[in-house]
DNA sequence: TAGATATTTAGAAATATTTCTAAATATCTA
DNA sequence: TAGATATTTAGAAATATTTCTAAATATCTA
């Protein structure tokens, strides 16, 4: 998934609590829109948002259509932020110090001190 | 952390590009900004939204600023992330399949069958 | 201190995003 | 089928973001 498209979707408050609403099951439209101080086409467009980066998945059922969630995207951001951090995700607890992960080399200051 | 600066700033490719170069080590204004097609005014203005963001931290030495990864915030993205997941980020594999891993309960279609 | 180098600040122009209203589409029910 | 309900599409207005040029600031060196 194009990275780009799920970031972008994450940078916008109403769509991070859309998905943490979509946390406690699936919802429909309408029922997400009833949260918000907002108009339902604005729900609408957040949800299609959400729907191009893959982070939930549409199915309609009669007149409603219900959204979830779907994990699989969600794993692809943790993958690029382990990745970052130079760390499988898998083992090695991370240390809470600053800076101190990544020990490649000093930096030059230029002055060789 | 507020996490929309956080998501705000990692939702621009250039920004996310520049996280990358710092994984490799720390690195200059300068030197960060010789790898894009993009002037300097660009890329400071870049550097600093990732720095409200606390993902980055900068020292100055001498002429040059340089700056380095602050990794405390992306473990705060990916906590957020596990949590949307429903998971501790500790312990369980995730299983793979899509919506599989919350299971509340099903969705009603209003027509109970 | 004067000039050079590194970087940021200010502010404008172009572009992208958010939100709205009005209208369209899809499905259900009587 | 007609009307009601749920949701999306279209497109406009307001706002935010990206990028640029010009100028300011900070530090170094001769």
């Amino acid at each position: 998934m194009p990275m780009n498209l799920v970031f972008k979707a994450l940078s916008d408050a109403t769509r991070r609590e859309i998905l943490h609403m979509l946390q406690m099951g699936d919802l429909s439209a309408g029922e997400i829109a009833e949260h918000f101080d907002m108009t339902k086409p604005s729900i609408s467009h957040h949800l299609n948002i959400l729907k191009q980066a893959h982070l939930v998945q549409d199915v309609r059922k009669g007149q409603n259509i219900y959204y979830s969630l779907n994990t699989t995207v969600f794993q692809e951001v943790i993958g690029w932020l382990y990745n970052i951090l130079d760390m499988s995700g898998k083992e090695g607890e991370l240390e809470k110090t600053n800076g101190k992960v990544r020990q490649k080399e000093g930096i030059d200051d230029g002055k060789s001190k």
